[in-house]
DNA sequence: CTCTGTGCAAAGCGTTTGCAAACGA
DNA sequence: TCGTTTGCAAACGCTTTGCACAGAG
């Protein structure tokens, strides 16, 4: 497992074993949701508690450490903030993954054309992965 | 008012009065969150229940006549399901726009790139609508 | 030593459910 | 008339809060 030390100084957190086993849960499994995240502590930490792990990750998501990725009719699930990127979401496994996209000239041409001054964008694909389309056509 | 009945009852709804008042509204507003919407038919029907604003809005959503829009950090608002298009949301004053876009050769590349079946893309733009950039500018 | 973080229990908030009466078809 | 919808109140599930103790710096 990685060090967190520093990290977590640089963002004015203390270093505490739960946020730094929750951290490496979190980039292990690159997008988690609360209670798949509160399972796997459970395993470290027997008397964690639920509680603890909403306000870490509320503290590291207030901080930028951490953001939030919203699934139309799922739990959120979080993953450590990077680079802009959209997501794929399979609604038959619940998989979700990154891609790669360019996404700075989608919005200067919206920028350009609504005048907005855009500070983010929010891409997110829903469709089937190719495993679940085999299992599918069985 | 338009009448509503007959979308209604292609949807196999029945035409009540809230229900036609509440598709106006959402009409009017063209997206609107569940405060908003109670508030604005409590005007006309002053024992409506907000129970039955969320039964009715789910109704609409399962037959797909509605469609949820999440915005992040924001309560979901609601508008008449249309031709796909992204949002524009303003960070500032929380008014939210649709932006017509051309996401099918998106989704077409996401979809041979990564082999998924895309069934829906959803896409959000942040920003600062020029009204609230002269605000800020003062 | 000081201040932050933790665990527990209770509170809070938005949403859903059960039910009897009212209503639409 | 029959099945659906309404309004009300209670229940529910997820998230946050308050507090005393423990732990990091």
């Amino acid at each position: 497992m990685k060090d967190y030390r520093e990290v977590l100084k640089s963002y004015n957190l203390k270093a505490t074993p739960q946020r730094m086993y929750m951290i490496d849960e979190i980039e292990k499994s690159g997008h988690i949701d609360i209670d798949n995240l509160y399972e796997s502590l459970k395993n470290i930490f027997p008397y964690i508690s639920l509680a603890t792990v909403y306000k870490n990750i509320n503290s590291m998501i207030d901080n930028g450490f951490l953001t939030e990725v919203k699934i139309p009719k799922h739990k959120a699930r979080y993953e450590l903030s990077k680079d802009s990127h959209a997501h794929l979401f399979c609604t038959k496994c619940g998989k979700l993954e990154d891609v790669k996209i360019d996404d700075a000239w989608i919005s200067n041409n919206i920028s350009k054309e609504s005048g907005y001054n855009i500070t983010n964008t929010l891409i997110t694909f829903e469709g089937v992965c190719p495993p679940c389309q085999k299992k599918e056509s069985r």
